[in-house]
DNA sequence: ATGAAAGCGCTAACAA
DNA sequence: TTGTTAGCGCTTTCAT
């Protein structure tokens, strides 16, 4: 900057000026644009550090998240937050908090690299209570609902994933569509299996608790599932995920039954490959995480600059609500065609 | 700072040289332990920003990928980096080069932002040339080699993969033993061929090309797979992945063939997930990509400080091979054992 | 409309 | 052994 603004022959706090925008009705234009060039001329590239230091503003962003090894899922959100920031001007400097990992350890570490926000991101949907070590910094949940409803976040609709797949197979001509959730009590298990009795109910399809089972994993679901085909020969099936859809695919298989034929499958694909490699004939829901993690930046950044910023939203966000929505926001699951159902 | 100095009536570079433990010998113990005291009871902590102002060090590595979002890889590897950096006082800024991202571009932001070093991942092991971008910058690759050989980078050791997987298949009793390979000539799928003939070879059992195949994906390489089965009727499989081991399992499947009992198969795992899930009965061998992750950290960090740090190598990484070693380097994949092999 | 100057928090010569 | 001082590159009053 001193260089420019020897070269150009003004200061450097007009340098400043100008290279920031904040001229305009400050600068004369001509200068304005004098600087601009031998600024592009000398190759000038600000330094962040030394913006920082004084602003305290580093536009990065603290990315927090568990298990960022372990499920498929951390990557889609990543991107998706890495791509609103990068939009956006911001970095991500991420950090997991597996295992021992102190967590509150690794929130003041990024406090002290200067991140202007969290986001904070779980593996699975559910609701959780905000570290307080985030002090009074912005912060956007991912995946995850802040039990004291202070804190904004994103989670996929389960509901609507539950009706949508259910309609589907209404929509295909089942009669007798079964769910194969999970056990587990969580968020998305009972938001999907709530919008799959919505989705009967008005289509006139009695609910049958016999079609409606929660599995585990392994070979106990596997069983689970086995007598499901026997007990009550459904001819659809809404699945938890697509381990459970796995169970159904196979259990299908060994009794000479087509997927696309015989029966009609929708799952929710946690892992993308698996529709693609290990069961082509199912239709599949994929969760949004990429979106969701978009949403999460964008909402931090205008959090963070207290102010909407407005670039584009990519275009598989269509289904991505205004900043301005209340909290926490849910967004939807594209239904992804794969094959005809029967 | 300068409030510690007031409180404890010394300057803020005796300050500055206690708090950096480079006092010993330059600043009485006495005024040193003080220090600490104050700095510990005004819960002091340094200002990263300042500090890399001055010393245009930031402690932070970049990490540059493609593709984060679509393989289960990536964050395996990150985590590794993220580990190795953590324990040495490192951040990472995560990048990725998806589709048409400009990779020049980001390096270029990485740089401003002041990273120290540079790790450049690719999502399956093959020969590049490392980006001129980089400039002078320490760099280190993962999963890659540089075709000039000027850059570290760790791999997978391929060949040593196919040739554990045959000879756990010998072992295992087999004497049919099959290769179902990719039918793309990278880097793994060459490694691992000549891993299993060699292996063969050591134990006397002729090679029979017959047994050797390269498929691709879904359907036709669902068909290559049964007439594999039905043309040589192999007794053990070594697959080059969890996809090719899932045909295999298939195949079995419906020829009424239990793994474990009938044939038995080795296969590389790439999602975690597969093994226990999909295929609970196959023998699986996990790629090392949290090892060489965490090693090419450490690696990068011993190069940026022109020394070899000296923490404590984490238990997986028991086979990781010293920072000593010639470039590039490759790393041995751990065998899990998921079931008897027949 | 422009410039001078202070200072963000820290490090590192150099003096004392 | 400790203190003084000069910046790192930038932003931002405050004068002019």
């Amino acid at each position: 900057m001193k260089q420019i603004a020897q070269e150009t022959g003004v200061s450097v706090s007009t340098v400043s000026l100008v290279l920031n925008g904040r001229d305009e009705g400050r600068v004369k234009p001509g200068i304005a644009s004098q600087v601009r060039d031998t600024a592009r001329k000398l190759g000038y590239t600000p330094n962040p550090l030394a913006r920082s230091l004084r602003t305290s503003k580093t536009k990065i962003l603290g990315f927090l998240s568990e298990e960022i090894a372990t499920t498929p899922f951390a990557g889609r959100i990543i991107l998706g937050a890495h791509d609103a920031a990068s939009a956006l001007g911001y970095m991500m400097l991420t950090v997991n908090t597996d295992r021992e990992s102190d967590e509150s350890e690794e929130i003041s570490a990024l406090k002290r690299y200067g991140v202007d926000g969290f986001l904070y991101a779980k593996m699975f949907n559910r609701v959780i209570t905000v570290p307080k070590s985030f002090g009074g910094y912005p912060v956007v949940l991912v995946d995850a609902t802040d039990s004291k409803g202070a804190v904004p976040g994103i989670t996929p609709d389960e509901f609507r994933i539950g009706y949508d797949a259910a309609r589907h197979l209404i929509d295909a001509g089942c009669s007798q569509i079964a769910y194969v959730g999970s056990d587990s009590p969580i968020v998305a298990q009972e938001g999907r299996r709530k919008g799959y009795r919505k989705a009967l109910a008005d289509a006139g399809i009695p609910y049958n608790p016999g079609l409606d089972i929660g599995v585990g994993n392994n070979r106990p679901a596997l069983d689970a599932v086995s007598s499901l085909f026997d007990r009550a020969h459904p001819d659809g099936f809404f699945c938890f995920n697509d381990a459970r859809a796995w169970y159904v695919y196979e259990c299908a298989a060994r009794r000479g039954l087509a997927v696309g034929r015989d029966i009609s499958v929708v799952g929710v694909d946690n892992h993308r490959v698996f529709a693609e490699t290990f069961a082509p004939d199912l239709t599949t829901i994929e969760l949004p995480h990429y979106e969701m993690g978009y949403w999460a930046a964008y909402k931090l950044i205008s959090l963070i600059e207290g102010r909407d910023p407005e670039p584009d939203l990519p275009e598989t966000t269509a289904g991505i609500p205004s900043l301005d929505s209340p909290l926490p926001v849910r967004i939807h699951c594209m239904l992804i065609e794969k094959n005809s159902v029967a």
